[in-house]
DNA sequence: CTTGCAAACTTAAACGTTTAAGCATATTTT
DNA sequence: AAAATATGCTTAAACGTTTAAGTTTGCAAG
């Protein structure tokens, strides 16, 4: 049973397949298609069950109505929850989403941009990667409509969104200060990715803010290469010494969780022995017997906004950029204590 | 600057377009192609950077290399590491991957056959939602490849991917019994999806094997879009009255992360006063007090399986049908008491 | 009764590939 | 020396659409 074409059904009405086009478009009333013929071609077509060739029609257009979709690591809730989100939102517009994770790894993002781009996607939405600054700049070049979600260079314009990643770190240590933590620890990713190091810089205004010298003792970074063990090395010098850390704030999700794993293996009581705040949500945080404290960052939002702002880039066909930062709300629950 | 095409490299090469692409596509020896044209050719590719048009080439040779993804809920980790496995799979062998979620919605799930079949995907990989029985049925008919994955309808010849979900809830409860609990409940979805019935039918398997009876009252069900509210009122029953349930075996993981949510809540401690089994993994289950023990599915198995199906499928043209079955392991940890 | 024009359709080219078939020219086989 | 085969390339059609431009017919206006 071979696929309906748009000749099957101007060979069932007798007439050509321009005409079964326009009808079919819609474009009717324009092409001055009589009503009757009309009316026979739409029922033709429904009785054969006909459907669209996406692939003619992009071939024609030289539009293929498809985003792809870069996220850093699809098994982090954060960037399914987006990934559902933009795939949502894009179908509202009639547009698909083709999608793949780099896993934080700057050849398989190069590898999924090259797959994309072949596909004809009309623009990327990307979560960069790590020294992936030349892959962004190519794009330019090429004048492919991109937007850059929650990470971006600085020293590339480029439209992005983003949340204010300095200013919600530095609330979320500020909450913890207030709760009467006195040494308060901070677990990153060793990376250069700006929105980590905001995130520092966040924790670092905090402390000296609230007159507390920061020290690089207390802030400590783990490969994503190496996450397990790098975070037990982490906390275990969070933690000795005579002046162990009294609070720790995770710059993300998954090294919150990483890092809970292991206390939880130490026999330290949350938010007894140790208060912790995270970036991020996620349902094993909300789970834990002391629920944690986390940076809300507007998924909802975070999506809508790059879908319309690379709907517009593409529509527009302009290279005007645009980029969007949005803000986060802390979410205080039982892991830093009550107040 | 626009894209290059095969007449671009055509005419600098002073050539024919089909010379340029019977070298392109390495076809040069088959089609006698001179040594030092394919040279040139080749080099004047790399120098105007050429990139196929992969929607061209779909056109003409009726192929899309691209699978089409349904899964039953993308925010849940089972599913969204299953499209991760299935996405690295296809990509091996040069496929992509377009995905949606049918949020277990029967119609969202038919919008979703609709328009991946319309982007001329070469085959369906789809976790089928209750009552969509239709749609797998005029799959068949329209002849497209398709496998089924999680579920399947036994009265549907389809391929298909699960696991031995009767013998594994058997063993599950097994468990529990073996550890010394008496009065086991279930919490399952209120769903007729076979699954979930076969779960449920290797709950009361294994009660009747232990002499114990299989009563009505310790098997509950939740509505999968009141989720919460079901879960709470099941909870309740469960745990009210003289003889209260000393063992919970949930069907899914969503299911057991919403209910150890509401148990959290009631003071009530794992395993103590009571254990908890579940299928399926999950972070949130890890990061548990205690940890939980649960049924595990191998999803890498099940993804490659289902890319090797379907591919199969496409490639020979066949409509003989696979059905795999595929074991499942039981991982012991705290929720269910040490023995 | 022309001319003008609107209505209802058709023609044909185009999008970028692939590939069977064709056509010279050169080389080998008989 | 004629016939067969090899070599290196071109032509042209095809995939399923879209759409500008063209054709035919009928009818009202001049």
């Amino acid at each position: 049973m071979k696929k309906v074409s748009l000749k099957d059904i101007a060979t069932e009405a007798g007439v050509s397949t321009a005409l079964v086009s326009y009808v079919l478009t819609n474009k009717d009333k324009k092409a001055r298609i009589g009503e009757e013929m009309a009316k026979k071609i739409r029922e033709i077509a429904r009785k054969l069950n006909y459907q669209p060739n996406h692939i003619a029609r992009s071939l024609k257009s030289g539009r293929s109505f498809t985003i792809g979709l870069i996220v850093a690591d699809i098994s982090n809730p954060f960037f399914a929850n987006i990934a559902r989100t933009i795939e949502d939102e894009a179908k509202k517009h009639n547009y698909n989403v083709i999608f793949g994770s780099s896993d934080e790894n700057v050849d398989k993002s190069q590898d999924l941009i090259n797959v994309l781009v072949n596909r004809q996607v009309d623009g990327l939405i990307i979560t960069p990667t790590e020294g992936s600054e030349q892959q962004i700049r190519q794009l330019q070049e090429q004048k492919i409509p991109f937007v850059l979600i929650d990470r971006f260079f600085p020293e590339i314009a480029a439209s992005y969104i983003a949340v204010n990643n300095r200013e919600s770190a530095a609330g979320a240590v500020s909450h913890l200060i207030k709760a009467g933590r006195k040494r308060i620890g901070m677990v990153a990713y060793k990376t250069t990715l700006h929105h980590i190091s905001e995130r520092i810089g966040g924790y670092q205004d905090a402390l000296q803010q609230h007159g507390i010298k920061a020290t690089n003792s207390l802030l400590k970074k783990a490969r994503y290469s190496h996450l397990k063990e790098d975070i037990r090395l982490a906390i275990d010098e969070l933690l000795k010494g005579k002046h162990p850390a009294d609070a720790i704030f995770f710059a993300t999700n998954s090294l919150a969780i990483e890092g809970l794993k292991y206390i939880n293996t130490l026999g330290i009581r949350i938010p007894d022995d140790l208060a912790v705040i995270t970036f991020d949500e996620g349902e094993a945080l909300d789970l834990f017997y002391a629920p944690v404290t986390f940076v809300r960052q507007p998924i909802l939002e975070i999506g809508k906004a790059a879908v319309r702002v690379l709907l517009e880039q593409i529509l527009d066909g302009t290279t005007t950029t645009t980029a969007i930062c949005i803000d986060t709300t802390l979410v205080v629950r039982k892991s830093c204590g009550s107040r």
